[in-house]
DNA sequence: GAACTTTTTTCGGTGACCGAAGGAAGTCGG
DNA sequence: CCGACTTCCTTCGGTCACCGAAAAAAGTTC
């Protein structure tokens, strides 16, 4: 399915070393279970390809020292592009798996794709020719979209809450504009890539929720992005949760998980208790003024999604589930998620289980999707 | 993870000529992607080693007549054991698939293991004796037990309703009975294994649910068998369907989907009503006459299930979701879970969606066990 | 400075697969 | 009935990814 991809055990030792798993050959050996002549042989293959430097030598431990390895971040960098309903963030990550020149404006995606498109191609070109006036070369753009989205065709597919968007080819488009491999994937994927890669490697099982204006998760199986047969795998948002509900969802049902438990459904609840709250930001802003009644109904919210998150927990028997987008960062909804699991859940299910807020904060969609165009975007010279 | 395995694709040749995917080299070039002279090597190992048969020409299609591939079943079966609450089903499964000498009598397994291990051993001894009588090998045995297995272990994992039985090494214990080589893995694992090898072999993404005094499911990714981080994976027994709900559940909360949709809860509120109504049966027999309360039930827990299938098929997007198990033997039950689906889904996850009873009926799970067993235990002369 | 350790490379496999070429056995159209 | 085309299958010489044994390289310890 990816294009590029090195001869499997590369890219498995350029991501040890990357997440700081593995700093040596030696460690390598031991990391990934395979021999050291094959793993010396797939080294050099990095470093000749400027993948992977060697840098210095390390302590020794009773013999030979070991000599250290680190991802060449002088190079190549991806774009990546982030984009919320309300907002767009961008940045240029690089093999490290650090972002840099991060932005973020607001944008309403819901204004249709035609000034979408413009936006982003114009704040990418600025970024692109950033990159490129620091000496670093641009090797592609990875966008994390918050809906349904076709990987193959790189199309969006009609997506809630946003009109005119439906089966528009944001991937070509784009890349036409700039000149540029695009990837596009859909927001909570990128995300679950991202925390997988950066904070939670050696996990093989992970649901990643990114909770905002909408909900959505990304799943990681068995080590590997899990799309399901349609790639609409991880599509909680439209999930009944509240069977007495009465608010009519953009999908047509009732008590939808995302008109109940989404930051757009919080807000929209403070207004109609006189409160000024338009976006996630001032819900948090209100949450952490500790004000009672945004409290209750983040706390509420949180309930909500442990309520499908349980379900989720076990049928699928996850090793951590990781909860991520703007709303994750009240503390309220992270305590009701879990105090949900842990009352719903089979202790088996549980026992084990990780449950916390995403440590890449903000950035982590960012990581995702420019790790995730680093690693499946055709290139020139063989990666 | 699996002792034997031969060459994975020589694996994949005899699954094609099995499930009638392929019957010749020509058609198993153009169904395996492999290339024409891996899959002669191939079917040549296999043929040696007894385990395909050439049977004659096929019909020429304008050039050189195919050599027909058969599976032999001349020689080697596996034992396979259903075990459900209140019954056990033996029978013996061949490489071509299909259940022989298949009994079933009535047991309840809640009276612990020592009874059930005596039973099991002397009706699969009893059962190896007749196969070997008509001149066949028996190969190994395999286990479809109604609760949570270790399956690295071959150990029963703290079973709701079944009390006595946590850590139960029953794969060892019936191994050692039996002198030979025993798999144990939950019923509904052997259900997914047995209905897509026998019924779906070329979907990826399959939940196979089984319904009966209990309900279980078990997960098809990949193409594969899906056990999650600890081997919990698809035990939805016991997500809160019903929040007004006061009955307790074994696990210790309320409103259990086992409490509410199992055959178990039907017939205790048939009972309630004043019908006669113990075993599954009593209600499949009661639906079958057309009794309105029983209907009405049956039909009620077809919601319930399809209310929390309805959040995994949002998650996984799965191609099928297959209804096994006793229960599924109502068509109320399948055509409320049916419009469940349909109605809470979202299209994009219903769009191609099967949605089907399991095409095997009540050997199902026999043959998966059975299937399992015969792929996955070690043998003599490397299979 | 001899005897271990640890790290890394060299070298000769092995197993699973592929692709080109061609043989074997057909059909079909004159 | 004979050549031209198809379809089916095998033979043969690769390639690719990986492994394991051995040894070289570089250190530590007593």
């Amino acid at each position: 399915m990816p294009p590029d991809e090195q001869s499997g055990s590369a890219a498995q030792v350029l991501e040890l070393v990357a997440n700081g798993t593995a700093a040596s050959r030696a460690d390598l050996v031991r990391e990934s279970g395979l021999a050291a002549s094959t793993v010396s042989a797939r080294v050099q293959e990095l470093v000749d390809a400027g993948l992977l430097t060697e840098s210095g030598e390390g302590v020794s431990r009773g013999g030979r020292r070991p000599r250290l390895l680190r991802v060449a971040d002088h190079g190549a960098v991806a774009l990546a592009a982030d984009l919320g309903s309300r907002h767009i963030r961008t940045g240029a990550v690089g093999l490290t798996g650090t972002a840099r020149d991060v932005e973020e404006c607001a944008f309403d995606l819901t204004a249709g794709p035609g000034p979408a498109l413009d936006v982003l191609a114009e704040r990418l070109t600025a970024l692109a020719d950033r990159q490129r006036a620091a000496g670093r070369t641009v090797r592609g753009v990875g966008i994390g979209f918050p809906g349904p989205v076709d990987t193959a065709d790189g199309r969006i597919i009609a997506p809630s809450r946003m009109p005119g968007w439906h089966l528009f080819a944001l991937r070509d488009r784009l890349a036409d504009r700039l000149g540029l491999p695009v990837l596009l994937d859909n927001d909570a994927n990128v995300l679950a890539l991202g925390e997988h890669r950066a904070a939670h490697p050696a996990l093989r099982h992970l649901v990643v929720v990114k909770a905002g204006r909408g909900i959505g998760a990304g799943i990681i199986s068995d080590g590997r992005l899990y799309r399901g047969a349609r790639g609409s795998a991880g599509d909680i948002s439209h999930v009944r949760v509240d069977e007495a509900a009465r608010l009519p969802c953009s999908c047509g049902n009732i008590g939808c998980l995302e008109t109940v438990a989404s930051s757009a459904a919080i807000a929209a609840a403070l207004r109609a208790q006189g409160f000024r709250a338009d976006s996630t930001t001032d819900v948090l802003r209100l949450v952490g003024n500790g004000e009672p009644h945004a409290t209750t109904l983040v706390r509420q919210a949180g309930r909500d999604i442990g309520a499908v998150l349980a379900v989720v927990v076990n049928f699928f028997n996850p090793e951590a589930v990781i909860l991520g987008g703007a709303l994750s960062g009240a503390e309220p909804l992270v305590a009701a998620v879990r105090g949900m699991l842990y009352e719903r859940c089979l202790p088996m299910a549980t026992g084990e289980l990780v449950i916390r807020a995403a440590v890449r904060g903000p950035d982590a969609g960012l990581l995702g999707a420019g790790h995730a165009a680093l690693r499946e975007l055709p290139t020139a010279h063989g990666k």
